[in-house]
DNA sequence: CCCTGATTCGC
DNA sequence: GCGAATCAGG
């Protein structure tokens, strides 16, 4: 596998969001999850937590903490370099879902007035299917076939996606509902829509298939047993819309 | 053990 | 330039 123009995109976009070099990698297919962080570096994409704490970033951090004993009110901004990065998945641990009814932190010009009606059918984008009906099966996933299947069972084995807006209102027509790169946490798919850059980008923000990037339905793209060659037709269905058309 | 990203270094 | 091997922290 090379890396293609579009494959550096991909890897571009899903670094900046945050995306780990496994996820990554297992996206993009044909390269390992070192692969991936080589690249990065090379293009110049760096620095995200690292786990691993340099000797310098370690005595630095423990020289600051120790010369500050008492002054402890002001939380610190950004030991050191601040990944100017504003993109980076929330890392609330406890935070609510992304689409609760009330922001922690009410954004300035987002008081979004909680509007009575029901639906519109506003964007065009993913239509979602109108059936929330809860499915009581639970189903376990697995590699190749995706999801399993019980026994007997001849259905569609996934739930209808349940509309996708759960949040009463919004204020802003076109953006409100988008689940944009600030939005993004573990719990939520993060499965991009549109193109990094445009207007409209933003992120599925369903919730996720526990253990996955991405929501059961995107997770069904995503991955996928691989044919043989000769039987393959068309192109993958990569993230992002598919490749940026220039 | 698993995971993560960073770095090195032979190719 | 590429990526496996290695390192090192969580």
């Amino acid at each position: 596998m090379s890396w293609t123009d579009e494959r550096i995109d991909t890897l571009k976009t899903m670094w900046e969001a945050g995306q780990t070099a496994s996820q990554i990698a297992e996206a993009l297919g044909g390269v390992s999850r070192n692969a991936v962080i080589g690249k990065a570096h090379r293009l110049g994409l760096q620095s995200r937590p690292s786990p691993v704490v340099s000797k310098e970033e370690a005595r630095a951090a423990a020289e600051k903490a120790a010369a500050t004993p008492t002054a402890a009110a002001a939380p610190p901004a950004e030991p050191v370099a601040a990944p100017p990065a504003a993109a980076r998945p929330a890392p609330a641990p406890s935070a609510p879902p992304p689409f609760s009814t009330a922001p922690a932190a009410p954004r300035e010009a987002e008081a979004r007035a909680p509007v009575p009606a029901a639906e519109e059918p506003d964007t065009a984008d993913e239509p979602a299917a109108p059936t929330p009906a809860p499915q009581p099966i639970l189903r376990s996933v697995g590699p190749g076939g995706f999801v399993r299947q019980a026994p007997g069972e001849q259905q569609p084995p996934i739930a209808p996606a349940p509309p996708r807006r759960l949040v009463p209102a919004r204020t802003a027509p076109e953006y409100a509902d988008k689940t944009s790169l600030l939005d993004l946490n573990d719990k939520i798919c993060k499965w991009p829509l549109g193109h990094p850059g445009e207007p409209d980008f933003h992120f599925c923000g369903e919730k996720v298939n526990p253990g996955f990037p991405y929501c059961v339905a995107h997770c069904g793209h995503a991955y996928q047993a691989q044919l043989p060659r000769r039987d393959r037709r068309g192109a993958p269905p990569l993230p992002f819309g598919g490749p940026r058309a220039r």
